[in-house]
DNA sequence: AAAACTTCCGGGAAAATTTCCCGAATGAAA
DNA sequence: TTTCATTCGGGAAATTTTCCCGGAAGTTTT
């Protein structure tokens, strides 16, 4: 084992979660939080400062989109490894994190050696998935189904979850700095490509694949 | 301060989690994790064989609610000191929690010492709640939220189901026979009434007061 | 290096829907 | 009888949806 220690960028909305984990990767000595953050904003400003080896991230973040945080972290530099933390297990999220540049996607209902030895795998460069989700995908693609989800792009992906959790054009327009025209005419596009004629569709759509949930 | 640590049992599905608060409270020498539970079945029996003094309970749990387990609990032992701490920041929840008996509610957004300072409360006895909840509680008193339900009349509560069922406005029209402009005119009202904004808030309303499900 | 795609962003404008106004018909309640 | 709630729908303005378009920026192909 070599000298370095991997320094790790933890990425949650809830402090109280990110201290836990803080405290639970601490026993190791192989890693090192070098960083956490709250937020996407907060997390690009870390990264850029501090260069972690691994980004362990938590999808469902205030304001953007966890997707979208990926995306513009690998924009960035496209060697950043994410590791995704979360506690959805459905395969649309799963999707969605790895085409947008994901090196690994473990639920939080995992054991939690499982995070430890995914964090070990990320740095070597190899992928990790939890195997509930890799059954997952795997029945998913033989039953062919999520094949409209694969089709939005991630900024469509992120757009969709906003619109099914209610939030209005305005809003979503707003917390992503895009004019209401263009988030109108996203949601028209979405409509279209996921094959539901109304917004009440699209929200039992997305309820239904649990990319929202009822509230 | 008397001699004796808190008994505190963690009830969380998520391993990773329990472990993270375990560590997080361990800091702290009034009070001392005597069990966890990732289930309600194990809840119960842990409960029963070392009686905790406050029992943290996250409400989404696999096999059914939380909601279910703070009444089993509460049955068993009207005594029992229950705190709920999840990530549901919607008053509807909390709600529920404190009809069934719990004497806490935070949320995972909270500042970690808050867990700490609400487990304190919730022993000696008063009942503990994020300002945030207790806000959104408040604002819903004001609104009358919950009766507004009740003011729907049969024929608005018709079609509101049908509105929620992703029917378009022709169909319905079609179905009871009536103007495509009457019904345009009931979808206004009943958003009204029911106090949302847009068909989604509508959707989700329905899908968790089980007029319709999620299809 | 040029060409061909894809994705993202928004303007224009017609079409459709929503919303708020109104009044009439019906039946039940005071 | 008078009042009131409910059902039904027209008028018309305001808003949203939809489909069209093209430019910018990055990727891939050739």
């Amino acid at each position: 084992m070599t000298g370095a220690a991997i320094k790790v960028m933890l990425v949650d909305d809830h402090a109280v979660v990110r201290e836990g984990y803080r405290r639970l990767l601490e026993k190791h000595k192989d890693m090192h939080i070098v960083a956490d953050a709250g937020d996407g904003a907060t997390a690009y400003r870390q990264y850029k400062a501090l260069r972690p080896d691994v980004i362990v991230l938590d999808l469902t973040m205030p304001g953007k989109g966890g997707i979208e945080v990926i995306r513009h972290l690998r924009k960035w530099d496209n060697s950043a490894r994410v590791l995704v933390f979360t506690m959805h297990d459905n395969t649309a999220y799963a999707i969605q994190a790895f085409q947008a540049g994901a090196m690994g996607y473990i639920t939080k209902s995992s054991q939690p050696d499982m995070l430890v030895t995914a964090i070990r795998e990320v740095h070597a460069g190899s992928t990790s998935m939890s195997p509930d989700i890799s059954h997952k995908l795997a029945l998913a693609r033989i039953a062919g189904a999520h094949d409209s989800l694969e089709a939005l792009t991630a900024r469509e992906f992120d757009i969709f979850r906003m619109i099914a959790g209610a939030k209005s054009t305005f809003e979503i327009a707003t917390t992503l700095n895009l004019s209401a025209k263009t988030v109108a005419n996203y949601r028209s596009l979405i409509k279209a490509k996921l094959g539901v004629n109304s917004d009440i569709e699209l929200t039992h759509l997305a309820i239904r694949m649990h990319i929202v949930e009822a509230k």
